[in-house]
RNA sequence: GGGCGCUUAGCUCAGCUGGUAGAGCGCCGCGCUUACAACGCGGUGGUCGGGGGUUCGAGUCCCUCAGCGCCCA
């Protein structure tokens, strides 16, 4: 343990120590606690992605959480605060796919002996080898175990006061089984069910899409003009942006109100070039200024068609395949010659192949009118996606949203939203739900559907009677493990049985972090000591998807919410004010940043952005931090020092400065100290209140602005007498001030600053201050007179007068261009009676800080006049004559 | 098209329930002062996006317009 007295203090290596240090005492540590729920606070922190690098967007958004975290601590709550991983997704199983050369397939058995051809990359020429998904989930926890390594270790360098003991990850055994007995729970409930619907289909990835996860993307097209054919013979144009989907039209619609096409409604046209019979339709969604007014159906071009479809019951006419292919075979209601154009022009051809063969063969037939108008217009993308959205029917599993839809907008109202705007978000998403909750995915990394199917006597699945696992042999793997009562050779054969083949979405686990991190499986007891959590932090970003899927899953398990708080943060942006993010080559990593700056001084900068706000990215704003962390290792050397006892953990204001402890007596003190000591207490009440309110950053420019008066003039001015100069007796009173006010400002900066504050702590107060008491107040104080020190207005008075007298005395020194210490021959202050007699209760720290040989007091004339004025005060100074030495 | 947020000093941002515009950085100047020169002190700097309204009084409340960002159609 370090002295302050040694050698100049410094910042460099706190991170290294005392994180270390914390590790090794348990610091952080979760302990249940003798009163129950009520004395945990509970974090459910968002998991970071563990395939990807660090970005300075975590250290922003975690350094909050972390604030929180540090002050109820300090409040006496047992903090539940773990850490989990991510490493179920797209994302991991891509690189798991690189980094080892290995394909899954599912129908593969598990190979206990599996050794993948590449470790860190395949080498060109080498094959990728297939493997179990077994195989692959180890394969997956090997990888990003050395991920993890490395976020935790900047996690700890950032001082993030997490509980490491409590970590999990969102593919392991522990939230595979809360995530299936999660779904075999909702299945008996009746709040899953698989359906075979139309589905956003991405053809690259090959899987269904959800809603949460579209995103619109303007992108070029062009309105074709086709001529249809009305029963009278003559031509009934059409625009539309995809003719190539021309063979799966099963309509046209016209708006009810549309004059124009009304006495067409009812009656049938045929398409061009493939001679279908459709019938002309009315709904409302027709856009009667676009286009030509009316619109054609087709199964299924977006999501209009699939309303369309649903609402007006149109049949099904298929030509889009799973793999963004044109199926082979022509849909039905073709004429031959049609179907021979679809069979030699068409099929297994892409997209814009096929729209090229169908605009040739339009133009040919004179069925196309003019030329493509280019537009721009929004079509749907996954958001991981390259290529516009499909849809294609297909069967999936769902979570029942939209039934639910008012008990979740109830819930969101409820939710305790920082800042509180933020509901609106919840709300408008909940409004706009359009389906239930797609949560099947055509993949094989991920949890899987525990569920199997019987076959047939003709190898056909039985959907209506799943055959389902008990909830103790969870998890299982459908895809190596044979549902109860079968053996692995009935697999696939008829009589058999066959796996649900798919796996579920992300989202679908992560909802369940409350649970998982709580160990809601594995470990009731301590489930019902953190459930429903107190804290969900998290970005603006995802409230649609992860709060807003994690509030589903709560209330169709629990019938609660999972958090009584959500704390948003906003982003990072870049200084051109773009959302940082890798895809923009923008991202600043955050590991230099900390060996630049120093820890405390980064989380300063990511504190300072109030809550929900997107942040600029500012090096500037750390150099600030960082000086206020160095500030803070001088001017504690200073008031610790100027006591003697350094190390002694006899210091009488340690204890005192504590204030919850018993107060045996009343410290009697001057009428500025105890001023100081009482506006400190103000400070405390307004700091605690910002953080009860969840606004870090407000608590933090609180403490800040409070600090730098305290150095620059509370200490100036007080400084002499705590060296004595005035006696032994009046140095006391000095001296417990400083060491007060010290205490307490350390403490209301600890959660903020948990680096530079511990080290200051250990220098002369027992334990680490991270586990001392929340400043409540120094109420041991008191004036010795009854005079205007003792009531707040006088206590301002007193400090505001004497620091603008300081100040005017600077200033003087300044323009005159000589030294501070220079001396003052004499001071004239004109003010009020009140101001008058306020500073005379600091006269001898006024003239020791100044200074100041004389200092003389002039009523102002109007001082009876009111209120008005009453607390200015104008000073005349006359600076001693300095003979300057002659310059050289 | 609808919703939310933002617009305050050259820059980054505070300004809670309306009461004479703030901080830091930058810039200029002064100063080695026994906590601090990788520092301290002082100064400079804004018709609070535009317009209208309510009020004795509006950065703050209401309306409207514009720009930026995000979300949803």
């Amino acid at each position: 343990m370090s002295t302050p007295a040694a050698d100049k203090p410094t910042l460099d290596g706190l991170e290294d120590r005392w994180s270390a240090r914390w590790e090794l005492e348990g610091n952080y540590r979760f302990e249940r606690p003798e009163g129950g729920r009520r004395a945990v606070y509970s974090i459910d922190t968002p998991p970071p992605t563990v395939s990807g690098s660090l970005h300075v967007g975590h250290v922003f958004s975690y350094t909050h959480t972390d604030t929180i975290a540090r002050y109820k601590r300090m409040r006496g709550y047992q903090v539940f605060y773990p850490m989990g991983w991510d490493d179920n997704g797209l994302p991991t199983e891509r690189r798991v796919q690189n980094y080892f050369g290995v394909r899954c397939d599912v129908s593969l058995p598990y190979d206990p002996d599996f050794k993948p051809p590449a470790d860190g990359g395949l080498e060109k020429g080498v094959e990728a080898v297939s493997c179990s998904r077994p195989n692959f989930v180890e394969l997956c926890g090997v990888l990003v175990a050395e991920d993890e390594k490395a976020f935790e270790a900047l996690f700890r360098k950032l001082g993030l006061s997490v509980d490491w003991t409590q970590h999990y990850t969102t593919i392991g055994d522990s939230a595979r089984r809360a995530s299936q007995r999660a779904f075999l729970r909702l299945l008996a409930a009746g709040e899953a069910y698989s359906a075979e619907a139309p589905t956003l289909w991405d053809v690259d990835f090959r899987t269904a899409v959800a809603q949460a996860e579209l995103e619109d993307r303007e992108r070029e097209g062009a309105y074709h003009r086709l001529s249809f054919r009305r029963p009278d013979g003559s031509g009934l144009l059409v625009d539309t942006t995809r003719p190539e989907l021309l063979a799966a039209c099963v309509a046209v619609v016209a708006h009810p109100d549309d004059a124009r096409f009304a006495d067409l409604v009812g009656s049938t046209v045929t398409t061009p070039v493939f001679g279908a019979e459709v019938p002309v339709l009315a709904h409302s969604l027709a856009q009667p200024d676009k286009g030509t007014g009316v619109a054609m159906v087709c199964t299924f071009g977006d999501v209009t068609d699939v309303t369309w479809w649903r609402e007006l019951s149109l049949p099904v006419r298929s030509v889009m395949g799973r793999d963004g292919r044109f199926v082979a075979t022509p849909p039905t209601g073709l004429t031959v010659e049609g179907q021979t154009f679809y069979q030699e022009s068409i099929a297994g051809r892409n997209v814009n192949q096929a729209q090229r063969a169908v605009v040739e063969q339009l133009r040919a037939r004179g069925e196309l009118i003019g030329d493509p108008k280019p537009i721009r217009h929004a079509v749907k993308f996954y958001e991981r996606g390259d290529r516009p959205l499909e849809i294609v029917t297909s069967r999936q599993w769902f979570f029942r949203t939209v039934s639910h839809r008012d008990a979740l907008a109830t819930l969101g109202s409820q939710l305790g939203w920082h800042p509180t705007y933020m509901a609106a978000r919840f709300a408008h998403w909940v409004d706009g739900l359009q389906g239930d909750w797609l949560v099947s995915r055509q993949r094989f990394f991920g949890v899987p559907f525990p569920v199997w199917y019987r076959l047939g006597d003709d190898g056909s699945p039985d959907y209506s009677d799943p055959l389902l696992p008990g909830e103790s042999q969870l998890p299982v793997d459908p895809s190596t493990q044979a549902p109860p009562g079968f053996n692995e050779a009935d697999r696939g054969r008829p009589g058999g049985f066959v796996a649900d083949p798919d796996v579920m979405d992300t989202w679908a686990t992560s909802s369940l972090t409350p649970q998982i991190a709580g160990r809601w499986v594995d470990d009731p007891e301590l489930f019902d000591l953190v459930f429903p959590m107190d804290l969900r932090p998290q970005g603006h970003d995802i409230i649609r998807t992860w709060l807003f899927s994690t509030v589903v899953r709560s209330y169709l398990e629990h019938g609660t919410l999972p958090w009584t708080n959500a704390a948003i943060s906003g982003w990072i942006l870049d200084p051109d004010r773009k959302k940082m993010s890798k895809s923009k080559g923008n991202v600043v990593t955050p590991s230099g940043l900390l060996e630049r700056y120093g820890s405390d001084a980064v989380r300063y900068w990511a504190a300072s952005a109030r809550p929900g706000t997107d942040a600029t990215f500012d090096e500037a704003q750390m150099k600030i931090g960082r000086r206020l962390a160095i500030k803070l290792l001088n001017v504690s050397r200073f008031v610790i020092g100027a006591s003697g006892d350094t190390a002694s953990g006899e210091t009488a204001s340690g204890d005192t400065a504590s204030g919850e402890r018993d107060a045996p007596e009343a410290v009697v003190l001057e009428a500025v100290d105890a001023a100081f000591l009482d506006s400190c207490n103000a400070l405390v009440a307004d700091v605690t209140e910002a953080f009860e309110s969840y606004d870090y950053a407000r608590a933090l420019e609180r403490s800040e602005a409070f600090f730098w008066m305290f150095c620059d003039d509370y200490v100036e001015l007080v400084k002499n007498r705590a060296y004595a100069a005035l006696g032994e007796e009046r140095a006391a009173s000095a001296r417990y001030a400083l060491r007060s006010g010290l205490s307490t400002l350390l403490r209301l900066f600890a959660p903020v600053l948990p680096f530079v504050t511990e080290e200051v702590w250990s220098w002369w107060q027992p334990g680490s201050i991270h586990r001392a008491e929340w400043p409540t107040g120094d109420k041991r104080h008191r004036a010795p007179q009854p005079a205007t020190a003792s009531d707040p207005a006088g206590d301002e008075l007193l400090l505001q007068s004497a620091r603008k007298l300081l100040a005017e005395v600077r200033r003087a020194k300044t323009e005159a261009g000589v030294s501070l210490r220079a001396p003052v021959e004499k001071v004239v202050v004109t003010a009020s009676d009140a101001v008058i007699s306020a500073l005379s209760s600091a006269a001898d720290d006024l003239r020791e800080a100044g200074v100041i040989a004389e200092l003389a007091y002039e009523l102002t004339d109007d001082a009876s006049g009111g209120v008005v004025g009453a607390s200015e005060l104008s000073v005349h100074i006359v600076l001693t004559k300095v003979v300057e030495p002659p310059k050289p």
